[in-house]
DNA sequence: CCGATACGCAACGGTTCCGTTTCATAAACC
DNA sequence: GGTTTATGAAACGGAACCGTTGCGTATCGG
């Protein structure tokens, strides 16, 4: 038994493993991610070649691929988009800029290509990130269509869940056959238009 | 030089190859990508073994996986949906139900499964794939969307454009997050009523 | 300094897949 | 029968990656 001097976890003997590699590790992962490698393609080697680190400190982390992942996706804790809340038109509009606005850098992208990826894969890794990336926001956005609804911005009897389903799955699958950003300049304004005023005449 | 009997292009002498074999490599890589491989990850191994056939049987035809994925998509012939045409409304739910449904079955669940992969990973495969199975369609329901424009039972200014990729968007992304085919139940119905009726209320 | 642990690196044996070659056999034509 | 080509099976050398091990060095606490 040592003496203990200090309160709480004893602090193991030797070297302390290095906070700098194991954000290496992770920065690289995903940027293999964000380049638009699946999860079943990422390669301990690769990641550890990109991080300028050994094998054998990445596997004294994280005993699987999968682990691994989660943990770099937990750094993408992405920020509540603020909402102005002067109409829930404009808040929708917001809601689907930062979409689009975020698929540019490389967080966005590492999360376009896990959200496009088989859910059925990697069960852990995506429910993981759903709870972490996707569930907050989703709770945020609901919200406006919420309060549209209360306050008779939207129709009393709107489906807000199918409505954001529809909202995200329009500007996603916008986005997928676009070959250059650039042609997503007003998508967002343009389908919130549409869905608002809706496809029928008045 | 030979007799030559018959006409047109001379028959080479030899045994002739296998038609059945290359309809088994066929089935055996349209069976891969609708069990979720992407592109990507098939190797050629897998498929001849799947095909029950030697790898050389596969190289003599194709050169590169790439051409003989090709080759199987092009076997991917999607019907066009038939229209009743009583109402827009009535062919959309239709168009959607058939997506819908089609998803289920192996043919669908390869389209489904290309069309969520990355387009930027194997341009040949997609532009080919679009031109096939995705463009007549596309074709045709935009041919739904500009009749209800010109009859009025869609407003004239409407984006028909945007309002599929909204439609389609929307349904894709709706069965992306539903666990059990079972749920995408009344899905077309509801989202072709909510986009027409649009969110706001009337 | 010493013991303990982490580090990057290189190498290991093992697996999968690549694209090619060889081989005995099968199926067409003359 | 004889020629020619295709077929499935097996094996090749090579590449990428797996997860592990050993090595010399670096960095902590005592």
């Amino acid at each position: 038994m040592t003496t203990q001097t200090t309160t709480g976890a004893a602090r193991p003997a030797g070297r302390p493993r290095s906070e700098k590699a194991e954000k290496a590790i992770i920065e690289a992962t995903l940027d293999l991610i964000g380049e638009g490698n699946s999860v079943s393609e990422l390669s301990i080697e690769a990641i550890a070649a990109r991080a300028g680190v050994g094998k054998t400190t990445i596997y004294r982390r994280w005993s699987n691929k999968e682990d691994l992942v989660v943990d770099a996706l937990s750094s993408l804790k992405a920020p509540l988009p603020q909402f102005a809340g002067r109409s829930v038109r404009e808040d929708l509009i917001t809601w689907l800029r930062v979409i689009s606005t975020e698929s540019a850098d490389r967080r966005g992208r590492c999360v376009m290509n896990i959200l496009n990826s088989d859910p059925g894969r990697h069960p852990r890794v995506m429910e993981r990130f759903y709870e972490l990336a996707i569930k907050p926001r989703r709770e945020a956005v609901l919200a406006v269509l919420r309060r549209g609804v209360a306050n008779g911005e939207l129709r009393p009897d709107l489906d807000v869940d199918l409505a954001m389903t529809i909202l995200n799955g329009a500007l996603v699958w916008a986005g997928k056959w676009l070959d250059h950003p650039g042609q997503m300049e007003g998508i967002p304004d343009r389908i919130v238009n549409e869905v608002l005023r809706g496809f029928a005449p008045a």
